[in-house]
DNA sequence: CTGTTAGCGCTTTCAT
DNA sequence: ATGAAAGCGCTAACAG
């Protein structure tokens, strides 16, 4: 591409191919002298190696890729934030693949990640992820593989995840304390470890107060807004309708936002929302809103850098590191807090 | 890495690796019944071709960059679900590059692109990118650029925007509309494309309505959130102080929200803003807010499919397309308009 | 229709 | 301290 190769910059300086590699590399058996000549000549004609001869030869990428189910969402943004930091650091290349909350994407991506394009990978499952084969196959390559987030049960990988029990809890907790009788959980994917580790805090801080779980206060919503709205409706308008509201990501308090304003329900003097929430303006978001918001940045640091150590070492994922970091919880108004 | 290549294939099957290659890429040249054997092999044995190697052999990478300034804004995370949207289609992969307005990454990310990584680079230009002498080199080494949003106006590239100056004239228009008689224009860079045209649709929205154009008003603002809200506090104390405010990026309009909010200045009684966002939550925004959006989404579509057209016809960007969305004006609040 | 061969640009022994 | 040569896995010209 570049049309300036090692075999022009030899030409040039009247040296071997061979030896102006090793110059480059700073090899000991080169001559300060001559070190010197090749590094000049180099960047004067704005030599860059080609990564692809390289890779070939020494079978390594100097790239991971980061596998996620979708980007206009703060959460993701944000780690990828923290990823990338890491990697710029470390000199890696970074590929991002976007699943769309779809199995058939995250199968098919992986799947093209098998012939050594990338040196490890950093994923957080899509919502119907319901087996991993696809992974383990990948694994098997050789391949580093951590999770993060939305992370697989079946499998001896690291993982970076948040405390979602406590905070399902310390959430659920929260609108009891404001007063709330009839809490309702909304979640997207019932297969998601999130999904269900925040189901069972809410599930322990009915129980610690004497609150009968109902199974019906449990809302499995889609990826389609337009539906979850009207599900919503629905259930806010019903006569036995719920308090308080739990969502599990934030669109869906979003939604129920939209909801409660359809049906000209108060939030919060007649329903008590909280939600997970990554965004940097939740300050602007409606103040009744408390959220519970995950170290975003941090998940995205802490998984890449026990990749590269994997890379590093390589160790592929047999030592099972299960790092565990602190979401906080925010109130965002007095009035809901007791 | 892998482990399974072609050699291993082609022993497999008792064929040579010539044609087992030809097979795999449907060659006219192989019965069809080998290509069902050679298929039925590869999928058995989950053959996925070197990368690298193909690479360096047809000198092509079929990987694109993305250089942007950040990522945890919308705006970009939306770009860029347009971009891997067609990226993807095309069977491209996407390497992401964010340069945190800093030049000096800008300028090291793109050297680093030189050696024939990428088929094409899609860039948004950082805050205080003076020269774009980095570009015209990779540019000449032949990798086609596309501009999107932040564009040089030194560089004969194709660029896609959005229509900067009529919305900058239609968002003072709305303040003065509603009443502002005292509007000051927030920006963060100087360079930037983007703050430059708003400005002067603001300055010519200004003279429509025979309002004189008061430097002092004009706002330069930094990265750092801190200091823009002790800028703006400032700035919202004064005794002659603003009563609009025209702010060219979102997180500028928060910050003045944050100000307000310390000094007790209500909005919109005292104060009406104007922003430009692309929040998908904005009408939780508070709802003074009224915004500027722009369709990144589309802006990053079309951005990718401009490039990929100059990849498969090879033409560097010697044709100068420029391609300009529209953004739309969304009134948050009634009592804003007039 | 199938096989042989050269070579993409680089690193890495092994000679000199 | 420098150079010659092999080879990473693949494709494409050329032979058969």
């Amino acid at each position: 591409m570049s049309g300036i190769n090692l075999k022009k910059l030899s030409q040039e300086l009247g040296l071997s191919i061979s030896s102006v590699s090793k110059a480059l590399r700073d090899s000991y058996e080169i001559s300060a002298e001559t070190k010197k000549r090749v590094l000049a000549m180099a960047e004067k004609l704005n030599y860059q190696p080609n990564p692809f001869a390289r890779g070939l030869r020494k079978n390594k990428s100097t790239t991971i890729a980061v596998v996620i189910p979708e980007i206009a969402n703060n959460f993701f943004a944000l780690a990828i934030d923290g990823i990338q930091l890491v990697a710029q650091k470390k000199g890696y290349h970074v590929l991002t693949y976007l699943t769309h909350e779809d199995f058939q994407n995250e199968e098919s991506t992986i799947k093209h990640l098998q012939g050594g394009r990338v040196d490890g990978v950093l994923i957080s499952l899509c919502g119907d992820t319901a087996s991993v084969k696809h992974l383990i196959d990948l694994h098997q390559t050789g391949v580093p593989i951590v999770f993060f987030d939305r992370v697989p049960e079946t499998m001896e990988c690291p993982t970076v995840t948040t405390d979602d029990y406590e905070s399902g809890f310390k959430a659920t907790e929260h609108l009891i304390l404001a007063g709330c009788k009839k809490i309702a959980y909304l979640c997207v994917s019932g297969f998601l470890s999130t999904t269900q580790k925040r189901m069972m805090g809410y599930e322990a801080a009915l129980e610690k107060y004497k609150i009968v779980f109902d199974p019906k206060m449990v809302i499995q919503c889609s990826n389609d807004n337009i539906a979850n709205v009207a599900l919503l409706r629905k259930l806010l308008a019903r006569k036995n309708r719920p308090d308080g509201i739990f969502a599990s990501v934030e669109k869906l308090a979003i939604s129920t936002y939209y909801a409660s304003n359809e049906i000209k329900l108060k939030i919060p003097q007649q329903l008590k929302v909280i939600s997970f929430s990554n965004l940097r303006t939740a300050s602007l978001l409606s103040p009744s809103l408390s959220t519970i918001t995950q170290p975003a940045f941090e998940i995205g640091k802490e998984s890449a850098e026990l990749l590269f150590r994997m890379i590093e070492k390589k160790t592929f994922g047999n030592r099972i590191d299960r790092v565990v970091l602190k979401s906080s919880l925010i109130e965002r108004n007095s009035s809901v807090k007791k």
